[in-house]
DNA sequence: TTTTGACCGGATTTGAAATCTGGTCATACG
DNA sequence: CGTATGACCAGATTTCAAATCCGGTCAAAA
């Protein structure tokens, strides 16, 4: 059916391809969940065949697990541009603030953080180990960092601060669950949840994380440029290494050619 | 079987035996998980026919119902108890760490906030929204006092503080859940999660609460101890109406027969 | 009047056949 | 020569009916 069929001259046709099997996987998954979407489905809306799909990714889940790395990436990415623009993003409750909105407004992963079990299936039970491992790791390095360049309270250890916050912050995140269930389920004009807007929530938690973590002390502009710097880093490396590895990878050995095979 | 089947002449009689069955089937709730526990299973377990159950509670899901609810209200006469001995208990810090542990305390409820989805089946999704309504409403008025004798911030409404209070709960308890998950997944000897013991951890969401919420300046003796005898007023009302309202309700009726019936 | 357990019907489980779909690979194609 | 494809396979999932189970009732016993 496709005319261009066969060995692509362009080099960069296969990122191109892949982002294009990513879009409609997205699509897809946000429309019907996880579930109901089949790879064909996934091909057909890519106009690709399935096989192909295969050549980017090994696994469905890991195609799915693909959709959802890359929103995470586009978040931190629109985070890290912030953390630029300015510094202060960079301390814990702006970014907690900031975060929060970035997931909440990405669809995809509000459902899979509210855990509607329908929209994203057993995705959300996925716990990939390796991902829990490089998570745990870089959100000790920022509050590491951000108790080096004295941030933080200095009563708590930064380990204990992270643990914390990361407590907090999915605290809010499940309450926002909580909302949108209970608002669903239109109970008789009762029961208005007090912090009425999103924004009003994120605020509420960028205040809970300020006032219980942050020490009072205000950071020096220089100091919180460097910072902001150290965190981007951080970050970027986390977005390069997970976000898109196994896409550059397969990407990488559809257009090179496999280097050490036989 | 029994001999002394038929006709009772301890008017304690009835309660005391809805206590036996409440044990009998807190015990195989515990053991077997809701799923697997049969409304004969806990009829035998407390030397009882079958349709005796029914004459205290309507429903299987109302027994196990009254098992949970008795479970939280003795959680919450701990605290009682406790703020009556130290009316400190009833500042938020106190007591999200107090109630934090007497819930961890209990393995049935342990169990069903963090969901372990085996133990108590569906009864965990069984959102009764009397209760909701209620717990809202206890929720909204104790940190109406809390405001009232000046122990928030200022600068928060009370319905926020409530808003932020249930989140951090919630997320400290989730996080809680994560802990214990993580480790019957047994990892390779690393990732020690931090703050190592559930003391730790209850000291953590205390004084995140403590600097999130309440101003700093301290209250007068005399203040805080009238504040802890509204707030103990409050919550006994909730235990009261709540914990064993159906239990109570259907002993005086089987005791003293139906008082507006025909 | 209180207690009981046999009994009923809907809900759940079981098991086998039918269907679907993730993943492979021989082939077509440029 | 290497890429793209879709027919194909096996295992997973769904279907559907029969068998079983169990929540809830109630006539009878104590």
């Amino acid at each position: 059916m496709n005319p261009t069929a066969g060995r692509s001259r362009d080099p960069s046709r296969g990122r191109e391809r892949a982002t294009r099997i990513l879009d409609a996987a997205e699509d897809l998954l946000l429309r019907h969940g996880a579930r109901r979407v089949t790879v064909e489905d996934v091909a057909v809306g890519a106009n690709i065949g399935k096989g192909t799909v295969y050549l980017h990714w090994e696994t469905r889940e890991k195609l799915f697990a693909a959709v959802f790395d890359r929103a995470v990436a586009r978040a931190m990415s629109e985070l890290l541009v912030a953390m630029r623009t300015r510094p202060s993003t960079c301390l814990p409750h702006q970014f907690a603030h900031d975060y929060f909105l970035a997931v909440m407004h990405r669809p995809l992963l509000r459902g899979l953080l509210l855990a509607d079990p329908e929209l994203l299936g057993r995705l959300a039970r996925q716990h990939d180990p390796a991902w829990d491992e490089r998570h745990h790791l870089v959100s000790e390095r920022y509050f590491r960092l951000l108790a080096e360049y004295g941030v933080l309270r200095a009563e708590l250890g930064a380990d204990e601060v992270a643990y914390a916050f990361q407590a907090t912050f999915e605290g809010f995140v499940r309450a926002e669950g909580e909302l949108t269930r209970s608002e669903s389920a239109a109970p008789p004009a009762a029961a208005q949840p007090a912090a009425t807007t999103l924004e009003r929530r994120a605020d509420l938690l960028a205040r809970t994380v300020e006032l219980a973590f942050e020490d009072s002390r205000p950071v020096t502009t220089d100091d919180l440029r460097s910072l902001a710097a150290d965190v981007v880093d951080l970050f970027t490396d986390l977005v390069d290494r997970r976000g898109f590895a196994d896409l550059v990878d397969l990407v990488d050995r559809a257009e090179l050619g496999a280097p050490a095979a036989s």
